[in-house]
RNA sequence: GCAGGUGUGGCGGAAUGGCAGACGCAUCAGACUCAAAAUCUGACGAGGGCAACCUUGUGUGGGUUCAAGUCCCACCACCUGCACCA
C-alpha cells in the first residue's frame, strides 16, 4: 500500500504537538547557542517570500544547533517605532499603536507558518513602555557620562519626512527612507558621541567573524587617518589658521590654502576689494543642496585677498574659499599641495596658482607636471628635508613638526557624532527636562518610562519642532532638581534607538528592575549568530556595537562585541531582479504557497533557489520539485519501514556518504546544495530500493534526522512512524555521525584522457597502482591511442591522461 | 573615480586544478488511462554523422599547466557600497 504525503494533516498535527511539548529546554547543563534574526518592522503589507528566506535560514541553523545539544536562544520581536505607522496615523487619524498591534498580529500569524522554533516567551516590542523604559534609561546613562549632548548646528534635514537625520541615513545626498533630497537646517539637536568610540569600533572589527564586505564598509565609514595639524599665521595679523593634513611631508609644496565657505570668520578674512565676491560665494554655497554640491565636478572658489605664512619656509600663500573643502572634517581648512594632490592640482590649474614639486620618483624635477604625483619618491625643493625618502618622511614629519612648535600630530575620523533627535511623534521621548536655572536635567530614573503622550495631531510641524511641543500640559513640567517650572524636551529618538540594544533584552525580557540581569547576560550573551540583510551594514550594526561597548563601560555587560558571527542573506527579488514592494505590485506572499505545498516544501524551496548569500529571483514554478522530493521520500520511508530489510554494504556506504555530504554542506552554509544533496541521495536510495524492496532502518533514520532542520514536520512524522516516542529534535539522539573510512568506494569510474581530452572511462580500484590503471586505460582506448607516448599521468581516483605526439 | 561582488544550457543553479552542466524547473517522447491530471521511464548545450562517434563549448583576449569554469595578466558587462574626508 502506498502512503500518500498529506502535508496539511502532518503539519497541523506537529504544530499542535510542538506547542504542547517544547523541545528546546534549558536544563541548566547545556551550553547555550544564541541565534538571532534581525527583528522586523511590523509593516502593513506583511511578510513576503524574501523575509521568509532569512527566517528559514536562521531556523535551520538553530535546529541544527539544537540537535547538537545546545540550549537555544532563538527569539523574535518587533522594531515597531517608525514612520509608516505614523504616516498612516496622519492620513487616517488612527493611533500608531493600534495599527502596529494589528500588523504584529498578522505577521505573527505568518511567522507561525514558518514553524520556526522561536521562543515567544521572549518576545519584545520597542514601543512597549516596559521596553522603551530601558531605551530611555540608556540615554540617561549616556547623558550622565557626557556622551549625549545638545548642540546647535546645521544638520541633515529631510523636507519630506520633516525631520533631522543622522549622517548614516543620508545616501548619495538623499533620505535613506523616502529618497527626497536632503537639505541642511540649523537646529539644536541631541547628539551621541559615537566618535569617542571610533578607535574601539575600528580595532574590534578584527575580532569578528563577519563578512569581509561589512567589515570593510564599517572600516571606511569610521575612516581613520593619521597626519598633523599645522598652524599657518595670517599675514599682518596675530591670528592663525590650523589645517589638517595627512601629508605633512609635502609641506614645502603648499602654495595656497583653502577654507570651507562655512569656515568661521571666513568673511572677515576678505580684504575690502574682495569682500563682495567672498560674501557672494559664501551665500551661493549655503543655497546649494548637498546633492548639487556632490554633483558639481568643476571646482569653484574665490580668493579672499589675504595671505597666510607657510610656517616652514615663511613663504606667503594666498587664502581661498572653495566648496570642495568640507567644513565638518578636520579643521575645515586645508593646505594645498597641487603637485601631489589631484584636487589641489585641478584647483591650481583652474585659478593659475603656483605648483611646486616636492617629491620626485627619480629625484629630478619635472618641468611640466600634467597631473598630480601621488606616489612616493625622493624629497626635493624642501630645504633640509631634501634627499629624504618621502615615505619615511611622511611617518616622521608629524613628530618633526611638533618639535618645531608649528603644529601637532593628529588622528582624524570620517565618523561624525550621531544626530539623535527626530522631530516626529512615533518614537521614544527623550527623557530630558530643560530648566532655566539648572539647564538640561535628565528625568529621574524612577520616573522612567517617560510615556509618549497622546496627541490630537500627529502631523510633523516642519518647523523643526516635534508634534509633542504642542501638548502644553505635557511640555510644562517642573525641574527634577530645583522644582521650578521647566519644559520637557519634545524631540523623540530615531528608530535605531530600540534596535541598538533589543538583542540584550531577549535574554531577560520581563525584568522590571534592570535592563538585563547580569548573571543572565553573562550566561546567554553575546549573540553567536546574527542573520539578516546587508542593508544594515553600517547603520544598525554600528550603532549596536557602540551601545554594547558603552554598556560594558558602565558595567551592565562584560563583553565588547554583540554579534560574534554575522551572516547576510541575499535578497529575494521579483522578476528581473526588481525588489519586491507593494508599489511595484510584485510581492509574493507565502500564505498561498504554504496552503498548497505545505510549510516543509516552502522552507526547502526557499533554500533551494540559490546560494543563501546571493540575491535570487523568485520563480515559484520550481517549488513542485521539492514537493515531489518530499512525497518520494515519504514514500520511500514508509515502504522501507514495511519491508524491514537488512542493511547491505552498499546501503551502509551510502548512509555514511550522505551524512558526510549533508553535514559538510550545512557547516559551510551551502544550504542550496544541502537540498540538492537530499534529492540526489533520495534518487540513489530509490533506485536501490527497486531491487531490495526497501532501505535499512538505520539509513532511513539517519536521513530523517538530517532532514529534520529543513523539513521538521515530515521528519517528526517519519521519526514517530519509525517507533520513536521522543521528538527527532530531542538532544539525546544528537546529530548523525559518519565514518570517513566507510565513505570510500572500492572501485571508482575515472576518465581517460588523450592530450587532455576525455576518450574513455574505466572502472578501477580506488587504490589501483599506476601500472594497472594505465594498462586498463590503454585497453579501453584501443586504437584511439596512436602516436608515440610522451608522458603518462595517473592521479589515483581522479584521472588518467596520456600525452602523445 | 575607488573598493567589493557577479557572469556556466531555454531557466534556477552544481563542480578540493582532474569526465563541465550534479540537483531541480520547463520542454519533448514513451508507459499507465476511454481521456486528462497525477505518477513512472527515457531524451534534453550547440554543430555534424545512419551509427559507435567527431567537433565545439563556462562574458572577451592572452598566459601558466599533462590538464583551467577554477590559477595569473589585460579587458567587457551588470549589480552593490563609498565618493572632493585633504
Amino acid at each position: 500500500m502506498k502512503a500518500v504525503y498529506n502535508h496539511k494533516e502532518i503539519e497541523k498535527k506537529w504544530h499542535d504537538i510542538w506547542e504542547e511539548h517544547p523541545v528546546n529546554v534549558d536544563d541548566g547543563k547545556k551550553e547555550k547557542y544564541y541565534c538571532l534574526d534581525m527583528f522586523p518592522y511590523p509593516s502593513g503589507s506583511g511578510l513576503h517570500v524574501g523575509h521568509w528566506r532569512g527566517y528559514v535560514i536562521s531556523d535551520v541553523w538553530s535546529r541544527y544547533k539544537l540537535m547538537q545539544g545546545y540550549y537555544l536562544i532563538h527569539p523574535m520581536g518587533w522594531d515597531a517605532f517608525g514612520l509608516p505607522a505614523e504616516n498612516y496615523a496622519i492620513k487616517m487619524g488612527i493611533h500608531p499603536a493600534i495599527t502596529t498591534a494589528e500588523n504584529i498580529a498578522n505577521i505573527k500569524r505568518q511567522m507561525k507558518q514558518i514553524a520556526a522554533i522561536y521562543d515567544w516567551d521572549r518576545e519584545v516590542n520597542t514601543t512597549d513602555p516596559d521596553f522603551y523604559k530601558w531605551t530611555q534609561w540608556i540615554f540617561v546613562q549616556m547623558f550622565k557620562n557626557g556622551l549625549a549632548y545638545e548642540k546647535e548646528m546645521p544638520i541633515n534635514w529631510c523636507p519630506n519626512c520633516k525631520t533631522g537625520l543622522a549622517n548614516e541615513e543620508v545616501v548619495n545626498g538623499k533620505c535613506e527612507r523616502c529618497g527626497a533630497e536632503v537639505t541642511k537646517k540649523n537646529l539644536k539637536q541631541w547628539m551621541l558621541k559615537i566618535t569617542a568610540y571610533a578607535d574601539r569600533l575600528l580595532e574590534d572589527l578584527k575580532t569578528l567573524d563577519w563578512p569581509e564586505k561589512v567589515i570593510k564598509m564599517q572600516t571606511e565609514w569610521i575612516g581613520r587617518s593619521y597626519g598633523a595639524e599645522i598652524e599657518f599665521p595670517i599675514e599682518g595679523t596675530d591670528r592663525k589658521i590650523t589645517v589638517y593634513t595627512t601629508r605633512p611631508d609635502t609641506l614645502y609644496g603648499a602654495t595656497f590654502m583653502v577654507l570651507a565657505p562655512e569656515y568661521e570668520g571666513a568673511s572677515q578674512l576678505a580684504t575690502p576689494d574682495h569682500q563682495k565676491e567672498v560674501d557672494d560665494y559664501i551665500y551661493q554655497t549655503s543655497m546649494k543642496s548637498s546633492v548639487d554640491r556632490l554633483q558639481d565636478k568643476e571646482k569653484t572658489g574665490v580668493f579672499t585677498g589675504s595671505y597666510a605664512i607657510n610656517p616652514l619656509n615663511n613663504e606667503k600663500v594666498p587664502i581661498w574659499l572653495a566648496d570642495y573643502v568640507l567644513a565638518d572634517y578636520g579643521t575645515g581648512a586645508i593646505m594645498c599641495v597641487p603637485a601631489h594632490d589631484d584636487r589641489d592640482f585641478e584647483f591650481a590649474k583652474k585659478f593659475d596658482l603656483p605648483i611646486i614639486q616636492v617629491i620626485s620618483p627619480d629625484g629630478k624635477e619635472n618641468e611640466n607636471l600634467e597631473e598630480a604625483y601621488i606616489g612616493t619618491g625622493i624629497v626635493i625643493n624642501s630645504g633640509e628635508w631634501n634627499g629624504r625618502n618621502s615615505d619615511e618622511l611622511k611617518k616622521s614629519a608629524p613628530d618633526e613638526i611638533e618639535q618645531r612648535g608649528i603644529g601637532k600630530k593628529k588622528t582624524n575620523y570620517k565618523l561624525r557624532d550621531w544626530v539623535f533627535s527626530r522631530q516626529r511623534y512615533w518614537g521614544e521621548p527623550i527623557p530630558i527636562v530643560h530648566c532655566p536655572d539648572c539647564g538640561c536635567v535628565p528625568v529621574p530614573e524612577e520616573e522612567l518610562p517617560l510615556l509618549l503622550p497622546e496627541v490630537e495631531k500627529y502631523e510633523p510641524t516642519g518647523t523643526g519642532e516635534s508634534p509633542l511641543a504642542a501638548i502644553e500640559d505635557w511640555v510644562n513640567t517642573t525641574c527634577p532638581v530645583c522644582g521650578k517650572p521647566a519644559r520637557r524636551e519634545t524631540n523623540t529618538m530615531p528608530q535605531w534607538a530600540g534596535s541598538s540594544w533589543y538583542f540584550l533584552r531577549y535574554v531577560d525580557p520581563h525584568n522590571k528592575e534592570k535592563l538585563v540581569d547580569r548573571e543572565k547576560a553573562d550566561k546567554y550573551l553575546p549573540v553567536d549568530m546574527y542573520i539578516g540583510g546587508v542593508e544594515h551594514a553600517v547603520l544598525h550594526l554600528l550603532y549596536s556595537r557602540f551601545y554594547t561597548k558603552f554598556l560594558k563601560d558602565i558595567n551592565v555587560l562584560d563583553f565588547d562585541e554583540p554579534f560574534t558571527k554575522l551572516f547576510n542573506q541575499g535578497m529575494i527579488t521579483g522578476k528581473n531582479g526588481i525588489k519586491m514592494s507593494k508599489s511595484k505590485g510584485n510581492v509574493v506572499s507565502p500564505d498561498d504557497l504554504v496552503r498548497d505545498y505545505g510549510c516543509d516544501s516552502l522552507r526547502m524551496y526557499e533554500l533551494f533557489v540559490g546560494p543563501p548569500e546571493l540575491d535570487s529571483e523568485w520563480d515559484e514554478r520550481g517549488i513542485d520539485g521539492v514537493y515531489r522530493f518530499l512525497s518520494r521520500f515519504y514514500n520511500l520511508a514508509n515502504t522501507s519501514l514495511e519491508a524491514n530489510v537488512a542493511p547491505t554494504l552498499e546501503m551502509i556506504k551510502l548512509r555514511h556518504k550522505l551524512i558526510r555530504d549533508i553535514t559538510r554542506r550545512l557547516e559551510s552554509f551551502s544550504l542550496n546544495t544541502v537540498i540538492s544533496g537530499f534529492m540526489e541521495y533520495n534518487n540513489k536510495l530509490n533506485d536501490m530500493a527497486k531491487t531490495t524492496g526497501g532501505i535499512d532502518r538505520e539509513t532511513m533514520e539517519s536521513f530523517i534526522r538530517l532532514l529534520a532542520p529543513f523539513a521538521p514536520h515530515v521528519a517528526e512524522e517519519m521519526w514517530q512512524a519509525y517507533g520513536h516516542e521522543e521528538s527527532v529534535f530531542d538532544p539525546k539522539f544528537g546529530w548523525p555521525e559518519y565514518d570517513e573510512a566507510l565513505c570510500k568506494d572500492d572501485e571508482i569510474e575515472i576518465g581517460v584522457q588523450v592530450n587532455g581530452k576525455v576518450r574513455a572511462t574505466i572502472l578501477v580500484p580506488v587504490d589501483a597502482d599506476q601500472e594497472s590503471a594505465l594498462a586498463k586505460a590503454k585497453e579501453a582506448l584501443g586504437d584511439k591511442l596512436s602516436g608515440s607516448i610522451v608522458k603518462e599521468i595517473y592521479v589515483p581516483g581522479r584521472i588518467v591522461n596520456i600525452v602523445v605526439k
